[in-house]
DNA sequence: ATATGAATAT
DNA sequence: TATATTCATA
């Protein structure tokens, strides 16, 4: 089930008005039937506020807000004629399961009831009391369903209606409220499969909305998730250039197969494997199906396959998945090292054959993978902090002096993706192998 | 007038 | 943090 956040707190908080001033609740009374949005946690407090403590979980702030809005208190008391409208009015109320759909939560009830600026979803985002209401694809599809929260209830607006605006209706009744939109792996699936269908470059949210055809976002919706896409995108070839520019690097001063002058003369290129390392572009192991950017049009979904349950790390080796994106989607993936049995993976592009085994330690076959020894366990830990820097492949002896105190005393160790890290022990050994006598002795 | 996108707010 | 809103501008 996911939730945004926000969502659930603040339906929460307007069942708690709910409760201060009228019996109406979600909960097994004769309401049932109507209240569709109770089984999907609206009306579970247990679900809301994990805690068990409902006060704890009440904003106050919002609350307050709500209540200063006026219309929300009055509007608690839903006539259930308009739910019955709206039943039928093109949005089942219905939940979909949270797995099987996308399903866009909402949340947050709007503060701002200043004069309408907006156009397109004017009539859109017609409210009603706790009640889902949900989009579909043109293929008849649910794909995203807004949750709207004890806010104006006001009918949908007929066909007819078009004629909106009518400026006899200032403000406060028109059920305007926008609701936030949980970009669901889902929704953001045809997201960007829509941008991709435009051309990244002539992705507009406008020509994005034409194509998604969920009609209930609003092309600010597209628009401020377009913008973070880019902004992703950038991050990520900004990654990827950097990794080809390792690679390249590599390829130029590493010589082939066994060791050159250079490697004698550099001990952090010695039983350097030319091609030992995974390519540029991140195919991480364990890779989970919605990550960001690309579908990977180059991903043949025919390998994909559901990783063998009893062959699902438990708990998952730290060394395993990188941490797919933490600049991304770290909303539907609040643990990205834990792997749920059955959930469908891309295989490891094989690691123990393609890949040496134990890993080369000291360069770092691409700059961002980056982990740390603990030094209790032995087991490394992912680092998602991009900030720290490769090792310099051929680095002088002053740099090879910095890197070495560099590494051992955080200790961030560079390594291969989807490799198991060595030891802090068969670092210190191979550093003092090498005749290296600069080891801190805070790493001894 | 309106769509866009960066910046900023929540 | 994710998403919404504002704001400058094209």
């Amino acid at each position: 089930m996911q939730y945004s956040l926000i969502a659930p707190r603040h339906v929460g908080i307007y069942i708690f008005g709910m409760l201060a001033v009228s019996p109406l609740r979600c909960s097994n009374d004769e309401r049932q039937g109507e209240m569709e949005s109770c089984p999907d946690g609206v009306g579970d407090f247990s679900d809301v506020f994990p805690g068990g403590n409902l006060l704890d979980g009440i904003d106050f702030d919002d609350l307050f807000v709500g209540i200063e809005d006026g219309d929300v208190l009055p509007d608690l008391e839903m006539d259930p004629e308009l739910l019955a409208e709206f039943s039928v009015s093109g949005c089942s109320g219905g939940e979909e399961s949270a797995e099987k759909n996308a399903s866009a939560s909402v949340g947050k009830v709007e503060g701002n009831d200043s004069g309408r600026r907006e156009d397109e979803e004017e009539g859109k985002s017609w409210a009603s009391g706790l009640v889902s209401s949900s989009c579909q694809t043109e293929e008849n599809q649910e794909i995203l369903s807004k949750r709207e929260e004890a806010v104006a209830v006001n009918p949908p607006p007929k066909v007819a209606d078009k004629g909106r605006k009518s400026s006899t209706q200032p403000k406060a009744s028109q059920g305007k409220r926008k609701v936030k939109v949980d970009w669901t792996p889902d929704l953001h699936r045809r997201f960007v499969q829509a941008v991709e269908q435009l051309g990244v470059d002539k992705a507009v949210p406008s020509r994005i909305l034409e194509v998604m055809g969920i009609d209930c976002l609003t092309r600010h919706n597209i628009a401020s998730h377009l913008q973070k896409y880019r902004s992703h995108r950038k991050h990520l070839l900004a990654r990827e250039a950097e990794a080809a520019s390792w690679s390249q690097r590599r390829q130029m001063h590493g010589g082939a197969g066994g060791g050159s002058k250079r490697d004698h003369m550099n001990p952090w290129l010695k039983h350097v494997p030319t091609m030992g390392f995974p390519p540029p572009t991140p195919l991480q192991p364990f890779r989970p199906l919605h990550v960001w950017g690309h579908p990977s049009p180059t991903v043949d979904h025919s390998v994909m396959h559901m990783w063998p349950k009893h062959l699902v790390p438990s708990p998952p080796p730290p060394w395993a998945p990188p941490p797919p994106d933490p600049y991304w989607h770290p909303h539907h993936q609040r643990v990205p090292t834990a792997l749920a049995p059955g959930t469908p993976c891309f295989q490891q592009p094989l690691a123990t054959t393609r890949f040496p085994t134990p890993p080369v330690r000291g360069i770092p076959p691409h700059p961002h993978a980056m982990y740390k020894l603990d030094k209790g366990s032995g087991f490394p830990t992912a680092q998602s902090d991009y900030s720290h820097h490769p090792l310099d492949l051929h680095p002088s002896k002053e740099s090879i002096d910095a890197a070495i105190g560099d590494i051992l005393s955080k200790p961030w160790q560079p390594l291969p993706i989807g490799l198991k890290p060595p030891s802090l022990d068969s670092v210190l050994v191979e550093l003092q192998l090498q005749g290296i006598s600069k080891i801190p002795p805070n790493c001894a």
